[in-house]
DNA sequence: ATGTTTGTTCCGAT
DNA sequence: CATCGGAACAAACA
């Protein structure tokens, strides 16, 4: 579910719906825990949106002060008052404001995976390190993709997933990517050369663009939605994901679980990748 | 009813 | 130390 282009498309959304308006308050619900000192966000002015990796950075004109969401597989955020409070898995309610109107921003969570947390400018600093690779930023490149891969010892979709190596990616974008790829998701990162390597890169960052045109991918489980509650259209566009067959060859697609995800893979236009003598004597 | 589902973290084993 | 596999977090659905 969320994943980069439905965090991107919720962040820039935000932005333009929610800047420059003052929070009034902040309300838990249930028991809901908010960690950090939510109290400090009451009156402060909303100056800013932006995204690190899969977390909502809410930053304010207090100089260290920074609200930080994670949707995890079930958060939402919107901007519509629910039709059921009890109903909606609401977490947090806060109101905002701007000259006179008053509106909600919801964070709402299913399984409570999520976070909502209150952070200063260390460890949003903190926060930023943990990521590697930012796939749309203008500084990425396949060298540093290629080299970041080459230092791990582990399968592709796994570094894929790996959000030290690369940020943003979940399992839906990186089945989509290797597929465009052309390589299976159980080959070793050290097994796949610069060209490989570099192919995945671009097809990382098309679907990743692509997902953030359809403005995210919306599952037969509804659970993503905008900030507004309409649906993503990526999945319209699954190159592998959920399908049945291949779209390019029509070979039926294999689904099997590696590293305790589903998995998708054309066995044909995905081939096995032997590793050669030479580089196994190092693993 | 048990298995499955997106993400992340943490623990114990390898 | 790097990595893995599994568990845990919580809930709904088939």
């Amino acid at each position: 579910m969320p994943e980069l282009p439905e965090v991107h498309t919720i962040a820039s959304d935000l932005k333009k719906h929610i800047a420059g308006h003052t929070i009034l308050d902040v309300e838990p619900v249930g028991n809901y825990k908010i960690s950090g000192d939510y109290s400090k966000l009451i009156n402060s002015e909303i100056t800013n949106v932006t995204r690190i990796a899969k977390n909502i950075v809410i930053e304010t004109n207090l100089p260290d002060t920074v609200l930080v969401i994670h949707l995890a597989m079930t958060g939402r955020v919107l901007v519509t008052e629910p039709l059921d409070y009890s109903g909606e898995w609401v977490r947090v309610v806060f109101r905002l404001s701007k000259d006179t109107t008053v509106i909600p921003l919801i964070f709402s969570d299913m399984r409570m995976f999520g976070k909502v947390t209150v952070i200063n400018r260390e460890e949003l600093e903190k926060l930023q390190n943990k990521y590697g690779i930012e796939p749309i930023s203008p500084t990425a490149t396949a060298d540093k993709f290629f080299e970041a891969l080459k230092s791990k010892n582990t399968i592709i979709k796994n570094a894929l997933l790996d959000q030290s190596i690369v940020a943003g990616l979940g399992n839906i974008y990186a089945s989509d990517a290797m597929f465009l790829a052309g390589i299976r998701p159980e080959t070793m990162t050290k097994a796949i050369n610069y060209e490989e390597a570099s192919k995945l890169f671009e097809t990382a960052k098309q679907v990743l663009k692509e997902g953030i045109e359809k403005r995210g991918s919306t599952l037969p489980d509804k659970m993503y939605v905008d900030i507004f509650g309409n649906e993503g259209k990526y999945q319209e566009n699954f190159k592998i994901y959920m399908q049945k067959k291949c779209p390019t060859c029509k070979t039926g697609v294999v689904y099997k679980r590696i590293q305790g995800r589903g998995s998708y893979f054309c066995p044909k236009c995905q081939p096995i990748k032997i590793i050669e003598a030479s580089q196994k004597s190092l693993l």
